[in-house]
DNA sequence: CTGAAAGCGCTAACAA
DNA sequence: TTGTTAGCGCTTTCAG
């Protein structure tokens, strides 16, 4: 028993193909009645539209694509939960891709999603290999950056130079002078780029930028949080009083370490995160982190995503709110001695 | 200038669309020579192929959907991201659907996808409405479940009874004789209940079921462990020494709950958690749980779907092993006084 | 090894 | 309000 076409239900609605697809894509232009026939034939036939005939036919395919770094880290995996939901509330369905962190593996990502015809496609960051533009372009696939912000395309995202100024000002206002920071792999990532320039910018500004000993990059990890505190902590001699960490993954790793070594937090070593994951306010002690709310950026990005496509309207340059949240890993630093 | 399509390529290259289309899908049946010319007009003209075109004519979409209960929880994520991987590898695309454990949702959900003429559909658990079932039937689209086992259905997933039996007997080995269970809400979720029953089960056995107030159901959050602590441990009379929860979440959760408390783990209270999220490993105490490998599991669907699709075997019925990891929040229970 | 031609199932003018 | 009809861009027999 073969699967029934559009032809098949309006055969048995009595009525022409035109009427049956009206019926699905736009019932308010068919009477009342002629619905009612129709809507039962589709249940009798158990009816299931093809969307790649629809979509060959119409040009559109209702369908947008996410290219991610990682579904591992929990912002991701929030962020595309949020697009997802507010994708799904439109009739929208979400195609997942990810690179690992690889922007030479994106444009192979990107051109497959090209090539499914989608409405649109959501990248992170602004950092892009220019064939993963070129693609897009060629294609003509609408696209929106986010988590970054970039003067030339549509985009959603934070002030990742902030971000850094944020906790630089924190640490210093609290006394801190001797600063260390542990950033997520800067290549291929401008965020993490940025999140440091931010911060020691910041910092050179106040006259304490930290020594090159005490900056290092590490993979976002816990494994990478602790080697990296362990890394900065060479030498006891002009060891940090204070580090930001490129991310909460980071900083957890990094207080996990800490804890290892025993090292007091925040009595001898004050750590701020960054992205606010839920855990961090549950843990003891619960992390400093500066707030990002990943969940709202994907759902930001899919209803600006969703009148584009609806409506004609480019999304522009949007900067979503950061802030800090003090917690229990910083304080002051320990009176010299 | 409009994109071009395949027949702008032939000409180009001066063979036919039919030459053109070999030689995109099957190199191998077209002349080297031939080959070289239309590799070069693609170049030329920046060609991409349409795919649901090439859906709408061959049948096959190259695409595999995964409908999840949230992305919110690690587990889904991880076993995402292992699946996105294989499917990547193999030239497949993964949409993606979620539905935040309501089977009702569910419904449309999966209705969407199998309209997108999915080659293949992932589902978490064994739990779906009929009419799920009837839509993946009459849109003909082959589907696997995960997480859970079923005697009817292709599926690669946990023994969620040993799960709970595992639990149980380790609890009770270490000397524990009242128990309390945090689960995850067991309605259309049978991994929930299924755990649920082995614990109880087991317990029954060894005559030590609990008092159903040591027993409780709470969303799968922190806020939902800790609720539960808190619930269970209602009067001190006969309260619980060791308490199983549904998964590591809720475990977590629980943990928390129990320092605020000023409650010793594993001193006045055992905690075994589900899932071995890498935090687990991480905290203070490090939590007692179930390892799952969601990671692995994601992974090991993809590539039962790729042998499906590719060679026409059907999956079978997979067991995934589970096994529990002590670590710091089990121990003997306090003597009595 | 290559070409011609008939659809795949649906949408969107245009007509009625 | 409904029907007729011509494609959408590609794959795939079937011939040659």
């Amino acid at each position: 028993m073969r699967r029934s076409r559009l032809e098949d239900v309006a055969r048995l609605a009595g009525v022409s193909m035109a009427t049956v697809s009206r019926a699905l894509s736009s019932p308010e232009l068919v009477r009342e009645n002629t619905l009612a026939r129709v809507r039962q034939a589709i249940d009798a036939l158990g009816y299931v539209p093809d969307a790649s005939a629809r979509t060959l036919a119409s040009g559109r395919s209702r369908t947008v694509a996410a290219v991610v770094p990682t579904l591992d880290n929990a912002i991701f995996s929030h962020s595309i939960q949020g697009m997802q939901s507010v994708l799904a509330a439109n009739g929208y369905q979400l195609l997942l891709g990810s690179h690992d962190y690889n922007l030479d593996a994106e444009i192979g990502v990107v051109r497959a999603l090209a090539e499914r015809a989608v409405d649109a496609m959501v990248l992170v960051g602004a950092d892009h290999a220019p064939e993963t533009l070129s693609i897009l372009n060629q294609s003509g696939t609408r696209a929106i950056l986010t988590w970054s912000l970039s003067s030339q395309y549509p985009c959603i995202g934070f002030d990742n130079f902030e971000i850094g100024a944020l906790a630089a000002r924190h640490l210093f206002d609290l006394g801190h002078r001797r600063f260390g920071m542990i950033s997520g792999i800067a290549k291929h990532n401008d965020r993490a780029r940025l999140r440091t320039e931010g911060f020691l910018g910041t910092l050179r500004a106040l006259r304490a930028e930290p020594a090159p000993a005490s900056l290092c990059e590490q993979p976002y990890s816990f494994a990478g949080g602790r080697a990296g505190l362990r890394q900065i902590l060479g030498d006891a001699a002009g060891r940090p009083t204070a580090v930001f960490c490129g991310n909460d993954v980071l900083a957890l790793g990094c207080l996990f370490e800490a804890a290892a070594m025993g090292i007091d937090v925040p009595g001898q070593l004050s750590i701020v995160g960054c992205d606010d994951l839920p855990i961090t306010a549950e843990i003891s002690p619960p992390l400093t982190t500066i707030a990002l709310q990943s969940k709202s950026l994907g759902e930001k990005a899919a209803k600006a995503l969703m009148v584009w496509l609806q409506d004609g309207i480019e999304p522009g340059r949007t900067v979503l709110p950061v802030s800090l949240v003090q917690r229990g890993t910083t304080a002051p630093p320990p009176r010299e001695g």
